[in-house]
Order: C-alpha cells, then sequence, then structure tokens
DNA sequence: TAGCTAGATAGCTACCACGCTATGTGGCGC
DNA sequence: GCGCCACATAGCGTGGTAGCTATCTAGCTA
C-alpha cells in the first residue's frame, strides 16, 4: 500500500437523482396518479378521511396487483424521497401526496 | 396446461417512465448540465459550433472521467429518450440538448 | 391479557444497469 | 487504396431493484 487515494471523478448522487429514481417505476407513478384523486379510485372507508389522510395501505397493495410486502416497498421508497406522507391511525396506514415536495421536484426539474 | 391467462395487472411502461429512468443517473444528469453551456465547460472545439452542434463526443468521454464505451451508452440513452441530439460531422459526433423535449418533459411531470 | 391482524423484515431468485476490456466498423485524409 | 481514428458492439463481472414466500412485530380489540 498505498498509492494514491483515486480522486473523486464520480459525479456524486444528488438527491435530485434520488427523487428522480424514485418516481422512474411504473407502479409508483401509477400510485402518485390514484391519489391525486383517492375517492374516486379506492373504496369508501370508514376510519380515516381519504382526503385528510390518504388512502388506505389494503386498498393500495391490493389495487396495484402485487404482494402485499412488494407494494410495501414501493410505498416506503415514496415515503422516503418525501413524495408520498404516511399517517397511522387506529390499525392502519393511510398514504397521501405530498404536494408540496412534488411541486418543488417538478420545478427542480424544469431547471434541468 | 393450461389455465387460464393472467390478466395483466401490470402497470404498463409508459413514455414518462422511460424519460424518468433516463434522467435518474447521476452521469446523465451531470452531462445535461455541462450541455446547458458548452463554451463553459468543455475546450474550444475547431469543427462544429458548440452553439449549433453541441459538445465533441470525445471531451465529453473525457469530462465524465469514464471509459469511452460507458461514456457512450450514456449518451445513447440520453438520445434514445430524445433528451438530447446528436450530429454527425466530419469524423466527430457533437451531442446538444433537446430544449423542445427537455421542457415538455418538465411540463408532463408538473402535472404528476 | 390474549388473540388477531396490519404492516415490516428477512431471504431468496431473476433481471437490468453500469462499469470495464477487447474488438469491430466506417468514414477522413494522406 | 490504405491506414487511422472516432465511435459502436460484444461480452463479462458486480451491484441494485423488483418480485415472491415465510415470518416477525406491534398495536388494536375484546
Amino acid at each position: 500500500m498505498s498509492a494514491a487515494i483515486a480522486p473523486i471523478e464520480y459525479a456524486l448522487p444528488s438527491e435530485l437523482e434520488g427523487s428522480l429514481k424514485a418516481l422512474a417505476s411504473a407502479r409508483r407513478l401509477q400510485i402518485l396518479e390514484w391519489l391525486k384523486d383517492p375517492i374516486a379510485h379506492f373504496p369508501p372507508q370508514e376510519h380515516g378521511d381519504p382526503l385528510e389522510h390518504g388512502a388506505c395501505n389494503l386498498f393500495i397493495v391490493d389495487k396495484l396487483g402485487v404482494s402485499q410486502p412488494t407494494a410495501s416497498r414501493h410505498l416506503k421508497v415514496l415515503v422516503d424521497a418525501r413524495l408520498v406522507i404516511a399517517t397511522r391511525r387506529k390499525g392502519w396506514t393511510y398514504y397521501r401526496r405530498n404536494e408540496a415536495r412534488i411541486a418543488e421536484l417538478a420545478r427542480r426539474i424544469a431547471a434541468i
């Protein structure tokens, strides 16, 4: 050892890149689309206002047509990217769009 | 055989998804950034107006700091997504941004 | 407190993207 | 016409992501 330390020639992973990766999935785009109008896309739910808290996890899993863990991971990616907001209530989790964050991202992409 | 044919539960790959995948890479974001102002980011080139035709492939390869085939693939992804336009001239290839396409994509993302 | 159910985690497979080196190919220029 | 140079293609290794089943955990309800 040890020769020179390799310079970081690398493009550093930006937050923008992360957000784009979160968006670059048909499943996740679909979820965001549904969440635009939860009342139209999901069955009526008893505990948790669709508009205030969002759609129930179970409905999303069901409508996505994938297994529960797979849907869960997609939702986690969206939450981690702060594109959607999760709310726990009683025994369920509800998801809604983070409109502020989505708008901010749209602005950043417009400046690409 | 043969049971029922599985229904397409799948979210179909959209063009939007494809564009987002093309964009969701630090290297490619970097290239688009550089191409905003080729004169500022690349050495002066003799054959091919940086503003009209874009930056010479060789400069991009060099500045990216990856091998020629790797850079070539990144550029191909951008061209295939129509985010940049390639021009062949003499023996070289020049790349420039497709501003119309980029703006259109930004609009679509704003409506996500 | 006990049981049940929503959701997360673990662990697997398959696939795709990114990096590389080696090699083709096609068009300029001498 | 020949050689050379710019760029593409082939092929390989690796890491990350999406899908699955099985299982764990936490918190609601009775």
